[in-house]
DNA sequence: TAGATTGTTAATCGATTAACAATC
DNA sequence: TAGATTGTTAATCGATTAACAATC
């Protein structure tokens, strides 16, 4: 189960959509799968299929292919999504309201059980069920309840102390909307969602592929 | 200023990067900057900026370093955000609303003029000075206006219908938020914002890589 | 068994890093 | 001029693709 050597962000990467076709086959009640086959789907080469889930073991039969089924479940054991994770947000500006009511993290096993912000106006408010939370009382939160993820999506400015924050209170991953860089320690992870770079590696690609 | 060679991707996810990083600069007054300088801030190496930089063009000067005015501009022209790019967002739930407020745009040469729906209830709404639309004018409105960019916020389902309607209507270039792959024409470009991917990634690291 | 398809090794390709000559 | 730092070529590293033996 254990990859032997570290495996590369490029394979990481690909595994969600792995997980997201496996799902829809599901749905469909297709039990088996070719490399070849997922390889229509995704995009992705047999081959390069064949080697990432090789990373992690051999999920399929030769001869035979994968089981649908059984390379879900594996999939999401590799990704840890077997397991709950909880989430909080913290900035329930207009972004953070908005992925705090965005339905899609609840199925997929990410449970969002908190959200912060340090606005009066905002605080007591009525998210999807949750009061926006003081973030002033985020600490003591932290205490009482094990979370596993933060989504920060607080003004820029104040997203680097922010971050700090909540890596001094045991946070130790972040889904970064914020448009600047969080260098943090070691055993912190962070993943950014830049939108503003999007759109401009978007306009990049409009001018120079598009046409 | 146009590459000889196709420039990779990896090259110009990089890009907005180093933009976000001078216009700091530019605010704080410094006029200079070596790649050396820019890797400590970056976090990339010098060669790689250096070889970045020249797959559009020596920005710089030897024994000097680079002007940061000068290549902040240089940038801007080759992510092509030197002119404004106008675009609509297609889908005005709870995250369509959310972009349309996000202020960041606007200042980064992204102009929003239209938001469009189908459901009668959001419809006339008014979201940050503009009125939602229906999307049964979104192709009159295309006609009628330049429109370089368009932000697909709808639900999963009726992502690739509506994707495919945008493109038969002119829209070459599509941010996706859809939890779906649009697998499009070869001339319209597709950047894909999978926030339950980047839960998934995160969450793998945070097991694996965290701690 | 014959056919299919994996798991895995080897070959290729591309991206990153290192080195240094050019030159400001 | 001497020192600094780019632009660019060459070396290295890593990721993708191809090939095929293993085996269901």
């Amino acid at each position: 189960m254990l990859p032997k050597k570290k495996v590369s962000t490029a394979v990481i990467r690909r595994l969600p959509k792995y997980y997201r076709h496996l799902q829809s086959l599901l749905i469909k009640d297709i039990n088996k799968i070719s490399s070849e086959q997922l390889s229509k789907v995704t995009g992705f080469t047999a081959s390069q299929i064949r080697q990432d889930l090789n990373c992690f073991g051999g999920f399929g039969q030769q001869g035979y292919g994968y089981n649908v089924e059984h390379l879900y479940k594996e999939i999401s054991k590799i990704l840890g999504i077997d397991k709950k994770k909880y989430m909080i947000i913290v900035g329930a500006g207009n972004l953070g309201q908005a992925l705090a009511k965005y339905s899609n993290f609840e199925n997929k096993g990410f449970r969002l059980v908190g959200i912060f912000d340090k606005d009066k106006d905002v605080i007591g408010r009525k998210v999807n069920d949750l009061e926006v939370l003081d973030i002033n009382d985020l600490s003591k939160f932290l205490k009482n309840n094990e979370i596993n993820l933060a989504i920060l999506s607080v003004s820029s400015n104040s997203a680097v102390d922010t971050a700090k924050f909540l890596v001094q209170n045991g946070i130790k991953a972040i889904l970064n909307f914020c448009a600047i860089d969080l260098d943090m320690e070691e055993d912190t992870v962070v993943e950014d969602v830049h939108l503003v770079d999007s759109l401009m590696t978007l306009s990049y690609r409009l001018e120079k592929e598009g046409k």
